[in-house]
DNA sequence: ACCGGACTAGAGTTTTTACTCTAGACGACT
DNA sequence: AGTCGTCTAGAGTAAAAACTCTAGTCCGGT
């Protein structure tokens, strides 16, 4: 593995233990064992680091997100979604906590992040009218009520892991996932019609099991 | 009014604008007026200029979840508390943002903030409980379902200044407001007596006229 | 043998930041 | 008048951080 990917290695590991705004290029540089010049000729500057581990980020998440979206909805498929991108934002939990500092130093990822951002909200939106569509979503208040849920979505799922950090966790134990999972779900839950909503917490269960 | 007033003033403002980690003390000094000698005579470091600012916060966020909250609560009351919490978090709205780089610079905070969020949690719980017990809450899932529904009520209320200023929200209106309380309400709406939210509907939309 | 491009080292520069130190102004009380 | 405590100014210091610059090494192709 050649020296760059070991540095984005690198800061992907710090900033999750240190925090972003902790971590300087000289430390990284240090910690991967290579030069300060050494990290200058393979990134411009501190942001294209964050930038590559953000595409990484970006890559998976829509990849897990709206890969094979066949209707009807299967609670297998939706306890899928759950459990691999409570996954994704821990692996990248340093971007979870203190998003707003990293958006505010580098414009340019401001707007990949807004995009991705917009993006998701309206593919959970979509995602919960097929749920509607399919019968297993009752009286959902109309299209308003859907956004309100798919928006409310998107706030607990960015947000859980920067609260686990903040209550002091410093590594995650399948009980604050499973905690996590619950308090995302418990959003949708109540609309949700009763075999259906079991279905999906089997499901999570399931998926769990090894 | 005096110089430490001013300080932290100032500190609040600069911080709101541009982001905690953007303020040195020195900038902080400069924009009151005064010299960074006077700021280091009123404050021995720049934590306490923010644990200044979060006393404020912390006093004013108690007195409004607290105060008479006598049963059975009234419609207008938890209106009241929607409104007034969200007003305060977008005043201290450099605190919601970037949390966790703050409470890491300065343990002392983190742990005066671990037990805030903690008393805010479980008052939040009680309050719930209170509206079951007042018979305003149907089918709630038991105390497990009630607990579910503090913890997301603070995490939409705790992140939702947040989610827009990462949105590139600078200003907030009236719309922005009413958009995070609907989102907040609608945690527990689905869970309340059809008349009672109707109520506290009406009550937010009320408390807003002059 | 040697040339060119990809890569690496590490000392150094510049800027910023938190914080210190000394000297003094101002007002109240004896 | 004098003195003591509170407050203020502002030049200065020390450390850290992002980034640069020069001098290479290594290796495949000719």
């Amino acid at each position: 593995m050649g020296n760059r990917e070991r540095i984005i290695e690198t800061t992907l590991r710090l900033m999750n233990e240190l925090g972003a705004e902790a971590v300087g290029t000289n430390r990284i540089a240090a910690e991967t064992g290579v030069s300060p010049g050494n990290l200058y000729y393979h990134f411009g500057n501190r942001e294209e680091i964050v930038r590559a581990l953000f595409d990484a980020l970006e890559h998976e998440f829509r990849d897990v997100l709206q890969r094979d979206t066949e209707r009807p909805l299967a609670p297998q498929r939706i306890a899928a979604f759950y459990l691999r991108t409570f996954d994704l934002a821990w692996r990248y939990r340093f971007f979870f906590s203190g998003t707003l500092g990293l958006l505010r130093r580098d414009p340019v990822l401001a707007g990949r992040y807004q995009a991705l951002q917009s993006w998701a909200i309206a593919e959970l939106d979509s995602i919960a009218t097929g749920i509607a569509e399919d019968g297993n979503l009752a009286h959902p208040r109309g299209a308003e009520g859907i956004a309100s849920l798919a928006l409310n979505t998107w706030l607990i799922w960015s947000n859980w892991i920067g609260f686990l950090q903040i209550s002091g966790i410093a590594e995650i134990r399948r009980a604050d996932m499973t905690a996590g999972i619950n308090q995302l779900f418990d959003v949708i839950a109540p609309y949700l019609v009763p075999p259906f909503e079991a279905a999906i917490r089997r499901a999570i269960t399931d998926e769990w099991a090894p």
